[in-house]
DNA sequence: CCTATATAAAACTTTCTGGTTATGAAACTA
DNA sequence: TAGTTTCATAACCAGAAAGTTTTATATAGG
């Protein structure tokens, strides 16, 4: 069917997981390795590796060598696609809101 | 684990699918019944009613009642918690953005 | 060379997802 | 009353996802 871009499915089901929403709020405050990403979980670091793996499919990590390690950085680029999708929206929530403040205020 | 909003694990995961996002993309021009919203579709009915249900647990529809059909709504609320989630990311983006502007700026 | 560290890969299990067909219930229509 | 429309539910299936443990690979460092 292909009706919006393809990579958003990658994007945001990457996104679904708390995981993985985690690792990127991690990679915020700068490139870590695998086993800095690995220690707030009480997970094995192969599930996290997985976790890598789709973060990176989506675009959503780039990896670097450094001797035995595998630095992550963050690639913020394509949550820009995701954000654009989700602007297209603001109005609607924009105005139910508004409705709620309106409520509010009467109640007042 | 928790460390983000719940309601964004169910949010991020409805809108990875085409179809749910197609759904939400139609309810935007107002209300609609599951047959008009599965008309465009090449799926069985059963199967958009599931993706239905996925947009109800999320809080993205809601659905009334209009005799044996079943209109849906568009309920974007949610979307706010995705967006905002998502802002906290523009910064990180909007910077590598800016390196390939100047990139190419320098390419002329 | 040997060992420890960092990570990936393989094999497996369980659960979830997205589709199907078949059936059923509710409400309109003739 | 009988038939049609609208939708949901159930049962089923194949494949993907998310975790596990075990094994392999690459590199660092004594």
């Amino acid at each position: 069917m292909k009706l919006e871009g393809y990579e958003l499915d990658s994007v945001f089901a990457a996104l679904a997981d708390p995981t993985r929403r985690a690792i990127l709020t991690r990679l915020k405050a700068g490139e870590a390795t695998v086993t800095e990403l690995a220690e707030p979980f009480q997970m094995s670091q192969p599930a996290i590796s997985k976790h890598l793996k789709v973060l990176e499919r989506a675009g959503l990590i780039t990896r670097g060598r450094d001797a035995q390690r595998r630095p992550c950085r963050l690639r913020a680029e394509p949550l820009k696609a995701a954000t654009d999708w989700l602007e297209r929206y603001r109005q609607d929530w924009e105005v139910s809101f508004r409705r709620l403040d309106g409520l509010l205020d009467e109640l007042k």
